[in-house]
RNA sequence: GUCACCAUCGUCUAGCCGGCCUAGGACGGAGGCCUCUCAAGCCUCUAACACGGGUUCAAAUCCCGUUGGUGACGCCA
């Protein structure tokens, strides 16, 4: 069997979204699946819009996905005198013509055909008019009479087209920058490229691009449209349902597996299975099972499998990922100091972020502690007598560890006749301001002797 | 408006070459166990085949229509 080449094709106008993630994800599978080829080719024909700074964007999001890539990096820019010679070529064999028409003309044949109620379109006027070359001239192609194009999509099945819906679309502009159906077929071609995956948006593009590759004479690749991700509403996705740019996702502290795994389950399955290490994902992604209608994307599932995969990182490695996050916090600790905190609370935090920010609570001085409401009930009349009484009993501890703390409360309870209830809430709101968290025995533990009955003291007045 | 595509729990989905489906899993939600609390974990529950016609002994599964949704219709990509 030939050699399966993808590819992926962003246009440095913005960020890397998490549409154009799941569509590189996807790519990438299929080939390194096959164990062919991935491509990435850069899209940056309109220079107006193009920015360095988004290229770089993405090739980092790209890397932080873990998308690696084939070849060098082709960037269409690059490329023109390649698109030119194509276009020579479709006016030598009379599959294109220039054009004269203004913008204006041609929105006033769009307008007179909508007003028909047939599609908007240019209507061929400069078809045998047997124009050359000239300033304010574009070339367009010659879609043939009649007929219909077909071509079966790996993802939706056969699709049919009648070429009277298509119109002799601009293959060169007049700035003699070549449109985007014109470079994508002639970049597909010459990259070697078997399968374009790519979104749904683009099936209207697929039958004009098959045309200019019977006009050219070129085999036509395999497409595969993946249906769009919207919001949680059905609506287009848009900022207000929190699917923004992968870049974000990594700034918000989530892991890069889960994000691949949710955006490859969005409109993949590989039967009950939810959780997929990128082992799998390469061993069962073969571009079948896709989904052929769009998604909702559900910003809590991809928070319960971040957390999944959060509870499952090596401790060594969490620190490590965690530390950046708490020096933006404005704590530059030790990463083995942080490794040392991380039982106590890789259960308990859906980010690195929100992992940061439980942490702070060892590095700040006691004054910095804030009380939340919620802990205040705790500080009652008896929860700071229970307090005091314990600062003592602390305080004489012969042997400070999480385990003679633990089998010092619970004396110190049965003794009482008390409840433990009387003395966990109350020292977890001393000692860490928050209702909740881990285990009162082992936060004094973590916190040592003197920070713990520093900020037992401060509570109980 | 025209064309294309799509339609199973609130969401992601399994099933879809018809019978194994009184429709399965996951997220969320509700309740429970555990427990000093919050998580995690475990258990239980919640909730769907858009509608209408066919075809058939039998339809979530096939066909047609309706409705609804998405996309496209650029000298953007």
């Amino acid at each position: 069997m030939k050699k399966i080449v993808t590819r992926f094709a962003p246009s440095p106008t913005g960020h890397l979204h998490i549409g154009g993630g799941r569509t590189a994800i996807f790519c990438w599978l299929l080939a390194r699946h096959f164990g062919g080829e991935f491509r990435l080719r850069i899209e940056d024909t309109d220079a107006t819009r193009s920015r360095q700074e988004y290229t770089d964007s993405i090739l980092a999001s790209m890397k932080w996905l873990g998308l690696d890539w084939d070849g060098d990096l082709t960037y269409q820019s690059k490329r023109l005198d390649i698109y030119n010679a194509y276009i020579d070529r479709f006016l030598e064999t009379g599959h294109a013509y220039w054009c004269d028409c203004s913008p204006e003309e041609v929105e006033a044949m769009r307008e007179e055909a909508r007003a028909k109620g047939e599609k908007p379109r240019y209507n061929g006027k400069c078809r045998e008019r047997g124009l050359t070359a000239g300033p304010g001239r574009v070339v367009r192609l010659r879609v043939p009479d009649e007929g219909r194009i077909v071509f079966d999509d790996m993802v939706k099945g056969p699709i049919a087209v009648d070429v009277s819906e298509l119109d002799d679309m601009i293959l060169r502009r007049t700035d003699g920058m070549p449109t985007y159906n014109m470079a994508v077929v002639v970049d597909d071609h010459e990259m070697g490229v078997t399968h374009v995956v790519r979104g749904d948006d683009h099936v209207s593009n697929t039958p004009k691009q098959i045309l200019l590759y019977q006009a050219l004479g070129f085999e036509v690749p395999t497409f595969g449209h993946v249906p769009m991700i919207c919001g949680p509403d059905h609506q287009k996705l848009s900022k207000r349902h929190g699917a923004r740019a992968v870049i974000e996702y990594e700034q918000d502290g989530l892991l890069p597996q889960a994000l691949v795994n949710y955006l490859v389950r969005l409109g993949w399955s590989h039967g009950d299975q939810e959780i997929f290490s990128l082992k799998e994902l390469v061993e069962f992604f073969d571009g079948n099972n896709l989904n052929t209608s769009p998604a909702a994307f559900d910003p809590e599932k991809l928070k319960w499998l971040n957390a999944y995969y959060l509870r499952n990182t090596p401790h060594d490695e969490l620190a490590a990922l965690v530390a950046p996050f708490l020096a933006k916090l404005g704590y530059e600790v030790p990463v083995e100091k942080i490794q040392s905190l991380l039982p106590m609370y890789f259960e308990r935090a859906a980010d690195l972020n929100a992992l940061a920010q439980a942490l702070t609570i060892y590095f700040k001085p006691a004054e910095e502690i804030v009380i939340e409401d919620k802990a205040m009930k705790a500080l009652n009349e008896d929860g700071k007598h229970q307090l005091t009484v314990l600062h003592g009993l602390i305080a004489e501890l012969p042997e400070f560890t999480a385990e003679a703390l633990d089998v010092l409360l619970h004396d110190y309870v049965a003794k009482g006749g008390l409840k433990f209830k009387q003395v966990g809430p109350p020292l977890r709101s001393a000692l860490t301001g928050l209702a909740g968290g881990p285990s009162v025995h082992d936060v004094m533990a973590a916190l040592g002797r003197e920070e713990s009955l520093k900020r037992i003291e401060r509570a109980a007045r």
